[in-house]
RNA sequence: GCACCUUUAGCUCAGUUGGUUAGAGCGUACGAUUCACAUUCGUAAGGUCGCAGGUUCGAACCCUGCAAGGUGCACCA
C-alpha cells in the first residue's frame, strides 16, 4: 500500500525523471544487443539515419527517433537482439554551407582560409555539434547502442568508401569525363541533379537575325562563338540547307562562318525552328554537339563572368552582359524582336542562384547497371516500401536515372583518392588509393599527374552506411547484423539516400541492405505551415520535452501520423499527452492504493466471471496491438492503447473497482486486485516503446527487481 | 508536359483486405465533481466522407472523368 510520502502522491514530473532513467538504461548496457540476457530470437537491426552534425536536432529528428526507438524497443521486448546503430554525418556540402553562413554572419569569408585550414575549422565545428546531437538523442530516449556509434568520417568508414570507389572503377562503373555539370557560382562547386531546383520565371526571349535565319534565345550573352545553326531534318522551310553547309554570317564578333546542322532534337513548332547552339553552357546543346562531334567554347567562367571570347564584354557579370549584348545587337541591326517568355531555370537548392551549366572534368557513376537490380529488388518484393505508393515514385526515378556526378569542388568532405591531369583541357583521372602514381599524364602526355583536390558527394559515402558501419566485409557484426531490417527515414530523401543505399548495397555486398523501408512525412506546425526559424513556429524537441515530457512529445508525434504523409503538430496535442502520462501515473496510484505487488500472483486463476471477461478483452487488445506493431501501424497501436488505458481501464474498470473494494465479497476483491496488478503490468510493457520514461519510472516502483526495457512482451 | 499525394465534423487527422446508426483529439455548449487525477467525469451540438458518373446485394474505401491544394521528375532555344 502507498505511504503518504510516496512519489505517486504528487503529479508525474518528467523533468525529474527522464535523465535519471536514461542513465539507468545506459548503465545497464542493454542498448548493446550483445548484453541482452534473454534474447532468444535473432538479430533485429536498424541503422539510424545519421543526423547532419551542423545544428541542433529539430522536431523532424524527434519523429525519426521516436519511430525507430519504438521499433527497437518493441523488438527488444519480443526477445530479439535489437541493434539500433547511431551515427552522425559530416554532410559535406550541407555543412560547408552552414559553416559559410556562420562565417558571413561574423563578417568573415571562407576565402580567408586555405583548404586545409577550412577543413580543420569545419572539423572543429562538426565535432561540437556531434556532441550536441548525442545529447539530444539521449534526451529523446533513443535506446541506441552507443558503443557502436559511427561517423561518416571515421577511418574505417572511409576505407570502405575508398574500396568501393576502386572496385567500381575496375568494374567500369566510374569514369572521369568532361561533361556538362550544374555549377553554382556562389558555392564554387558542381552539384548533382538532385541538388537543384527548377524555378518558373518570366524572362525575355530575343529573336535575332543570324545569316538567313532568325533564331531565338533567352541568353544572348552566351551567343559569342556560336557557329553552328541547327534545324530539324524534316523542316521543309529549310530544306534548301543541307547538313554541313557553310554560310557567311554577320554576327556579334563580326563576319563568321556558320555550319548547318540537322538534328531531330529541334522542335519545329518553337520559335522559328532554328537555333544556334552553345554546348559549353546548355544541357540540350551539349547533347546535340556530342552527337555531331561539334566543338564549343567557354563563354562564362566559374565566377559567372564572360571570358576572353566575349572580347570587349570580357569580365562582365551575366545580367550586365545580357543588357549590353542586346544593345550591341540592336546597333548591328540584328535584333528582330523581344517577347515575354515563361520558362524554367535550374537553381542551387541552397542559395537559389541560377546554376550555370558548364563543361568540367568530373567523376561520374554509371547508374543504369546499378539501377536495374535496385528496381528488381523492390519489384520482386525483397524490399518493401511503406507507404507503398512511394514505390511508384522510386521506380519512376530509377527508370529514368542519369549518371551521378560524385565530385564536389569543396574542402569539406572525403577526398577523392585519385590522380588527375594538371592540364585543364585533359580529363584524365585514375584511382590511386595508395598515392603511388606520379609523372606525366598518360593520356595527353603534357600535364603532370596531381592529387585530385575534389571531395566526394556526401551521399556517395552515406549511401554505403548500412554495410560500412557494420565493418564490411570481415567484421563479425557485418556477418551477424547484415542485411539490416528496417530503414526508417524521411520520405524526401528517398532518392538522395535510400535508393543509393539499395544500389550500392546490392553492388558491393550482393545483398539488399534492408527488407523494409518506412518513410515518414514532414512535421509541420499546427496550421500545417512549414516550420522555419524566420516564421518563429519552430517546435524544439528539447524545450518541449522539458515543458511537457519527452513521452508526451513522442505520443503526439505518433498518434494519428500515417507513414509518408506530412503531419501537423500543435502544442495542444502534446499537452494532451502530458495529461495522459499523468493519468497513467494516477492509475498506478489507485491500483497501488488498493492492491499490493507483494501479493502479485503470476499464475492466479481464480478470477470472477466478470474479471475473466475483462481479461479476455484486454488480451485481445494486446494481440491486436501486437499485429499493428508487426505491420508498422504505430499510429493505430498508440491510439488503441491510449483509449484502452483512459476510457476503459481508468474510466470504467477503476470506477467499477471502487464498488468492489468497498462492498464486494473477498473472492471478488482478490480477483479484481490480481486483475488490476496484471493489467497494469501488461499496460506498462506494451506502452513502453511509445512512452519509455514514465512506464519505466512506474515499473521501478512496483517492487520489481528488473528493468522494464528488457521485460517479455505479454502476448498470451 | 509526365508522375505521385491530399481532399472525411470549426481545426488537425484516423478509418488495417468494401459490410450494420462514419470515429478520435482539440475546440464549442451545458452539467457534475474535487471521493486516484496541478484536475477529472458525464451529456450534447456539429459531417451531401471534393464534384459527377459507374461496378456491387452493399462504396468514405474499387473503376472512370473532373476540380482544388501540394510534391516530385523532366524539359524547347
Amino acid at each position: 500500500m502507498l505511504s503518504e510520502d510516496s512519489k505517486f502522491m504528487k503529479p508525474y514530473n518528467p523533468l525529474d525523471t527522464e535523465k535519471r532513467i536514461y542513465e539507468m538504461w545506459e548503465k545497464s548496457g542493454y542498448f548493446n544487443p550483445d548484453n541482452l540476457p534473454s534474447a532468444d530470437k535473432g538479430p533485429f537491426t536498424i541503422m539510424m539515419p545519421p543526423p547532419n552534425a551542423n545544428g541542433r536536432l529539430h522536431v523532424g529528428h524527434a519523429l525519426f527517433v521516436t519511430l525507430e526507438d519504438i521499433m527497437t524497443r518493441y523488438k527488444r521486448l519480443c526477445g530479439y537482439k535489437a541493434l539500433w546503430l547511431p551515427g552522425t554525418d559530416h554532410a559535406g556540402f550541407e555543412t560547408q554551407v552552414v559553416y559559410e553562413k556562420k562565417l558571413e554572419k561574423e563578417g568573415r569569408s571562407r576565402f580567408e582560409f586555405t583548404r586545409e585550414e577550412l577543413y580543420a575549422e569545419i572539423m572543429k565545428f562538426t565535432l561540437e555539434h556531434k556532441a550536441n546531437t548525442e545529447d539530444d538523442l539521449r534526451s529523446m530516449g533513443a535506446s541506441c547502442d552507443w558503443s557502436r556509434e559511427k561517423s561518416t568520417l571515421d577511418a574505417d568508414i572511409i576505407k570502405v568508401v575508398y574500396a568501393t570507389f576502386k572496385q567500381m572503377s575496375e568494374d567500369n562503373l566510374i569514369y572521369r569525363g568532361k561533361r556538362i555539370v550544374n555549377w553554382c557560382t556562389k558555392h564554387q562547386t558542381s552539384l548533382s541533379d538532385l541538388e537543384t531546383n527548377a524555378e518558373t520565371r518570366t524572362d525575355k526571349l530575343y529573336y535575332m537575325q543570324y545569316g538567313p535565319f532568325v533564331i531565338a534565345t533567352s541568353r544572348p550573352e552566351t551567343k559569342f562563338g556560336d557557329k553552328y545553326v541547327v534545324m530539324h531534318p524534316d523542316d521543309t522551310r529549310y530544306s534548301q540547307y543541307k547538313d554541313g553547309d557553310k554560310l557567311p554570317v554577320k554576327w556579334l564578333e563580326g563576319e563568321i562562318t556558320a555550319t548547318v546542322v540537322k538534328d531531330e532534337a529541334i522542335d519545329m513548332e518553337f520559335g522559328t525552328g532554328v537555333m544556334t547552339i552553345t554546348p559549353w553552357h546548355d544541357m540540350a546543346d551539349f547533347e546535340i554537339a556530342k552527337r555531331h562531334n561539334l566543338s564549343g567554347v567557354e563563354v562564362i567562367d566559374k565566377n559567372g563572368k564572360l571570358t576572353d571570347v566575349a572580347g570587349e564584354f570580357k569580365g562582365l557579370k551575366i545580367e550586365v552582359a545580357r543588357e549590353k549584348v542586346v544593345e550591341r545587337l540592336k546597333e548591328l541591326g540584328l535584333l528582330v524582336k523581344e517577347e515575354a517568355y515563361e520558362h524554367n531555370v535550374i537553381t542551387c537548392y541552397k542559395c537559389n542562384r541560377i546554376l550555370e551549366p558548364r563543361i568540367m572534368p568530373q567523376w561520374f557513376v554509371k547508374m543504369e547497371p546499378l539501377a536495374k537490380p535496385a528496381i528488381d529488388a523492390v519489384k520482386n518484393g525483397e524490399i518493401k516500401i511503406i507507404p507503398d505508393f512511394q514505390e511508384k515514385i522510386y521506380f519512376h526515378w530509377l527508370e529514368n536515372i542519369r549518371d551521378w556526378n560524385i565530385s564536389r569542388q569543396i574542402a569539406w568532405g572525403i577526398p577523392i583518392p585519385a590522380k588527375i591531369c594538371s592540364n585543364p583541357g585533359c580529363d584524365y583521372g585514375a584511382v590511386d588509393l595508395d598515392d603511388e602514381m606520379t609523372g606525366k599524364c598518360p593520356k595527353c602526355g603534357e600535364g603532370e599527374l596531381i592529387v585530385d583536390p575534389d571531395t566526394f558527394d556526401t551521399w556517395f559515402s552515406s549511401g554505403q552506411w548500412p554495410y560500412a558501419t557494420l565493418g564490411y566485409p570481415d567484421h563479425s557484426d557485418f556477418k551477424k547484423f547484415y542485411p539490416t531490417d528496417v530503414m526508417e527515414t524521411a520520405a524526401d530523401i528517398l532518392f538522395f539516400w535510400v535508393a543509393r543505399m539499395i544500389m550500392l548495397g546490392l553492388y558491393r555486398t550482393g545483398k539488399i541492405p534492408f527488407h523494409t523501408i518506412y518513410l515518414h512525412g514532414m512535421v509541420r506546425d499546427g496550421a500545417r505551415q512549414k516550420m522555419s526559424k524566420s516564421k518563429g513556429n519552430v517546435i524544439s524537441p528539447v524545450e518541449i520535452g522539458e515543458k511537457y515530457g519527452t513521452d508526451a512529445l513522442r505520443m503526439a508525434l505518433i498518434v494519428g501520423n500515417t507513414p509518408g504523409v506530412d503531419m501537423a503538430l500543435a502544442e495542444d496535442k502534446i499537452k494532451g499527452y502530458k495529461l495522459f502520462a499523468n493519468k497513467l501515473w494516477n492509475i498506478t496510484r489507485f491500483v497501488l492504493s488498493n492492491a499490493d505487488f507483494a501479493q502479485y500472483d503470476k499464475s492466479f486463476a481464480d478470477y470472477t466471471e466478470e474479471d475473466n471477461k475483462l481479461r479476455e478483452n484486454r488480451n485481445n487488445l494486446i494481440v491486436d496491438i501486437t499485429a499493428d506493431l508487426d505491420n508498422y501501424r504505430f499510429h493505430l497501436a498508440s491510439e488503441k492503447l491510449y483509449h484502452y488505458i483512459w476510457d476503459e481501464f481508468a474510466s470504467n474498470i477503476l470506477e467499477n473497482s471502487k464498488n468492489i473494494f468497498l462492498s464486494g465479497e473477498d473472492k471478488a476483491k482478490i480477483s479484481r486486485q490480481q486483475f488490476l496488478l496484471h493489467t497494469l503490468e501488461k499496460i506498462l510493457i506494451v506502452l513502453h516503446p511509445f512512452m519509455p520514461f514514465v512506464t519505466e519510472e512506474i515499473w521501478q516502483s512496483l517492487e520489481k527487481d528488473s528493468l522494464l526495457m528488457i521485460e517479455k512482451w505479454p502476448v498470451e
